[in-house]
DNA sequence: TTGACTTTACCGAACGTTCGGTATATTATG
DNA sequence: CATAATATACCGAACGTTCGGTAAAGTCAA
């Protein structure tokens, strides 16, 4: 078997980097190709799908980031506010420290219903719906469970978005060292 | 002189429309035209600038918008809590009940600085001030005044795209009747 | 009032470029 | 040698943009 120029993670990586700095449409296959030193060919012969079966290997992977670094945490053993900031550690590697778009925000674009919008709602709903777990198992309201969920997620997203525009990594850091008090308040 | 096809701010609305749905990438010429009913040639007689000025004057009007109808009013006389009260119902209306994107998320992708860029990041940038301006004056501290400014603008944003993901407006629509306490929070 | 002239708004067709995608050849390893 | 990975060269289609031209409204001297 001839040597792989660039190993399965390294390019899952590079795509995935490209995907949410530029959204699908700004994804052109040129700038996959640069960002991952293959050709088109060679990247048709990895992805015989094209650029949907990238996106979706992307979205893949992060589903399983999602799934074993913060879902798993998230249901785990621990007292809440520790599984809590174990997902907030988590998610400051993932985002780099708040320079790097979502792809839940970046591959959401466009109104046509598309397997990559699916799988993006699946995540996202996944997301809030173990938080709000977490929030119920430490005596929350399963009301004010969800909507305190849906708060820090809504601040994760805003947050993440306020660094791409301005520049400011800042509300998104103050927000992953907020979690815990935002999650569990009762 | 001959009729306009489309008048001015009907337009631009359908410009809008088109950039906040599918981003400056994702906004091709086919689908603005087929927005706005007018040929690409026909485009290129109201915008001499191309794609760039059409999103250059979206932008422009959005920035108009946002001062009379958020910066104002929140500089305005009122009890600092009407005033943001007034601010969430212009929102509410401008961004659809929470069905429609915001141009400073979708405008915001790609890593190339650009006046695009920066007039985006110019208009959030002014808008956080505006929001701690008046948490200032109802005897917020600056510093927590700025923090809850942050706080307000992520969740926004962020319930947005969690609107779009999820398709689930209730988020936002929370958020904006929340916003008061948010900001003002003592 | 008329008719020549200008201005404005629009469109069909084409420009060169880039898009996503593919057939074929080359390379390198087991 | 056999074969998997990459590269070269190319495709039709769509991209953003431009050109030449037409129809309608405004201008104004005769």
């Amino acid at each position: 078997m001839p040597i792989t120029k660039v190993k399965d993670e390294e390019l899952l990586d590079r795509l995935t980097d490209v995907f949410r700095t530029h959204g699908f449409e700004g994804a052109s296959l040129s700038r996959i190709s640069e960002a991952t030193g293959l050709q088109r060919a060679s990247l048709y012969h990895r992805f015989p799908g094209g650029k949907e079966e990238m996106a979706q290997a992307v979205l893949e992977r992060a589903g399983q980031w999602l799934g074993n670094r913060v879902l798993a945490p998230l249901s785990g053993p621990g007292k809440p506010a520790d599984r809590i900031r174990k997902m907030a550690h988590e998610l400051h590697l993932f985002y780099g420290g708040g320079k790097h778009s979502c792809l839940l925000d970046s591959l959401s674009f466009g109104f046509e219903e598309s397997t990559i919008k699916r799988h993006v709602r699946e995540g996202m709903g996944a997301w809030v719906e173990a938080l709000a777990k977490v929030a119920r198992e430490a005596g929350v309201s399963p009301k004010k469970a969800r909507q305190q969920a849906q708060d820090a997620i809504s601040l994760l997203q805003g947050g993440l978005v306020m660094a791409r525009v301005l520049n400011d990594t800042g509300p998104f850091e103050r927000t992953l060292a907020n979690l815990p008090h935002v999650i569990l308040n009762n």
